[in-house]
DNA sequence: CAATTTCATCACGGTTGGTGATATATGCGA
DNA sequence: TCGCATATATCACCAACCGTGATGAAATTG
C-alpha cells in the first residue's frame, strides 16, 4: 500500500454487509460469494490497518471505527452513484415531442430546465392541444408522450395527479349567478372541463349559455376578469386574478380530474421513459389527498 | 467491471492530467509510467463510454463531459481523502502534554476539542506556568510541547503569531497616570510582559512601581477594573471589563510579542507534531499585520 | 530537416481478486 | 445434550487485470 485512495467497490460491500447484517445476505446482495465478500471485508481493514469489526458469537458488530468509516462510505457512495448516473444521462441522445393541454403550458418550464439540464443531449419538443387530440396524437405515433387531463378513472395512460375542478370569477366581481348561467369554455368538443361542467350543472338542473369560448385559458382571462362570464379551472391553475367559488356560491360541487400520462404504444425510448419519470417525480402529490 | 462505482484511482490520474495539462507530467506526479497513465485515461473512456478528451494537435483538450465528470472527481477526491485521514487520525494514539502561559488558557479550549475529535486516541494533558518556565521543562522533556510568550525575534521554538502589547484600564476607569505609575503584574522575574512593559517605561524615562502582582491575569483583573492600577495585555486578552489606551494616554507604545511554539528536543511524537500543526492553524494569522 | 518531446499501442509478467471447496464455529430444535 | 442447519473463515486455483518497458508515429522546436 498504498495511495491513499479507498476502493468503492470495498466500501459497498461494507455498507451492504451493515445493510443487511450478515456477510452472506450482503454476498447475495452484491452478487459475489461469501468467501469474497468475507475476504474483501478483511482488505478492508488491512488496508487500513484498523479493526472494523468485531463479532458476538454470530452476529456482527461494528467497532466505532467501523461505523465511523460506514458514515464516511455512505455519503462517498452517494456521491459516486450521483456522479455516475450524471455521466451516464449525458449520454442519453434522441428526439422527443411531448403533447400537454395548454393550460399546464405554465406549469411545467421549470420541468423542462430541470430535463434539459440532465439530459443535455436530448431534442426535445413541446406541442399543445387539446386532450383529446393529444391523445390520437399519441396512438398515431405522432407524439411521444402527452399529458392530458380526463376524467376520473377513464382508461388509458397513467395517472400523474388529481386536482379538484372550481367555478372561478375575477377577482373584484360579484359572481354572476344569472339564469342561465353565463359560462367561459374552451373552443367546443373535446374539452374535459366543458364536459365536466356540463354534466354538473345538467344533474343539478341548471340552465347555462356558454357566453364565451377560447382555446385556452388566456383567452378567457380577460372575459372572466371583467365578470362577464364563470369559468372553470383547477386549483393550479388559480391566478391572483380569479377568485374561486365555495359551496356557498350555490353552484354544483365539481368531480376531480385527473392529470395522466399517456405513452406512445411502443416500447417507449430512453428519452422519453425518463422525461415520463421526471415528470412523475416533479408533478405527482401537491393535491394528491382527497 | 461493472457496478456503478468509479474508479478513484482513475479519477485521481484525470485530475492530474487536467492540473498538469499534460500525460506525462501527469504520470511524473503520481510516479506511474507515461503508458500506465495513457491507458488508464482510455480505461476510463472506456467504463463510461464516453468520450472525455480531444487532442489539438500535442495539446491535450477536455470535452464538456470530461470537465463535467473533473468536477465530479474533485469532489469525490475530496470526500476521498478526508475519509482517509480521518480514519488515519483515529488511529494516533500516545500521551502528550502541552505546556502553555495562563493567560492563553482561555484562547485553548475550543482547539483542544478540535484535537480530541480528530484523535480521540490521544491522552492530553495541559499544563499551565510561566513562559520561562515552560521552555526549561520542555528542554528537560517533561514537556512535549510548550507555547509560550516572548519578546520579538528572540530565539527557539517557532513563531505562530505576533501581537501587540496595550496598556489597559478598567473600562469605567479614567487612566491613572500618576508618577510613578501604578502596574498590575504578574509575579516577580521571568514574565514576559513584565520585562517588555519596565523596558519601555525605563526608555521613556517614566517611573513606575508594582502595586499589585499575581501568578495569572484573574488575579489581576478585580485591581485593573477597580482602577487601582494599569496592566499589560494582549489584544486577544482583552475583555469587556478592560479598556486598552492609545497613544494620546502618554503612555509609550509597547512593542509586540510572539507567541512561540517549542518542541521537545527529540524527533516529536506523532501526537505532538500533530497538536503542533493543529495550534499553528488555528491560532495563526488573526493579527499577524503589522 | 534533424533533434527532441509527447503520445498511443503492444507483448509480457506479476499481482490481484473472485471462485469453489472445506473446515470451524454458532445457534436452534429434538 | 446431541445433532442439524447455517454462517463464517481460510485455502488453492486460476483468470483477468494492470503496470511496465519498448517501439513507432506525430508534433513541436531550433
Amino acid at each position: 500500500m498504498r495511495a491513499p485512495t479507498l476502493d468503492l467497490t470495498l466500501l459497498r460491500t461494507l455498507v451492504a454487509i451493515s445493510d443487511t447484517g450478515s456477510v452472506t445476505a450482503a454476498a447475495k446482495r452484491l452478487a459475489y460469494t461469501q468467501s469474497t465478500v468475507s475476504m474483501q471485508l478483511q482488505r478492508l481493514e488491512a488496508q487500513l490497518s484498523l479493526t472494523l469489526h468485531e463479532r458476538e458469537g454470530r452476529r456482527i458488530r461494528f467497532t466505532s471505527e467501523g461505523e465511523r468509516l460506514l458514515s464516511h462510505a455512505r455519503r462517498l457512495l452517494a456521491l459516486n452513484d450521483e456522479a455516475w448516473s450524471d455521466m451516464q444521462a449525458r449520454q442519453i441522445t434522441g428526439d422527443l415531442t411531448l403533447g400537454i393541454p395548454e393550460d399546464y403550458a405554465s406549469l411545467l418550464p421549470s420541468v423542462f430546465a430541470y430535463f434539459h439540464q440532465l439530459y443535455p443531449a436530448v431534442g426535445l419538443k413541446v406541442i399543445c392541444g387539446t386532450s383529446s387530440h393529444l391523445v390520437e396524437q399519441v396512438k398515431a405515433k405522432e407524439l411521444d408522450l402527452a399529458l392530458v387531463t380526463r376524467q376520473r378513472n377513464s382508461p388509458g395512460g397513467d395517472v400523474i395527479r388529481r386536482e379538484p375542478l372550481l367555478w372561478a370569477v375575477g377577482m373584484h366581481q360579484q359572481p354572476l349567478l344569472s339564469d342561465p348561467l353565463p359560462l367561459a369554455l374552451y373552443s367546443p368538443g373535446a374539452d374535459v372541463f366543458r364536459e365536466v361542467a356540463e354534466q354538473a350543472l345538467q344533474a343539478a338542473g341548471r340552465s347555462w349559455r356558454v357566453a364565451y369560448t377560447s382555446q385556452s385559458m388566456a383567452g378567457l382571462a380577460p372575459i372572466v376578469t371583467a365578470g362577464l362570464a364563470i369559468v372553470v379551472v383547477t386549483r393550479s391553475m388559480l391566478t391572483p386574478a380569479l377568485r374561486p367559488l365555495d359551496e356557498s356560491s350555490g353552484l354544483p360541487a365539481l368531480p376531480m380530474i385527473e392529470l395522466a400520462l399517456h405513452r406512445a404504444p411502443h416500447r417507449p425510448s430512453e428519452p422519453a421513459r425518463r422525461l415520463g419519470e421526471l415528470i412523475r417525480e416533479q408533478l405527482a402529490a401537491p393535491e394528491q389527498a382527497l
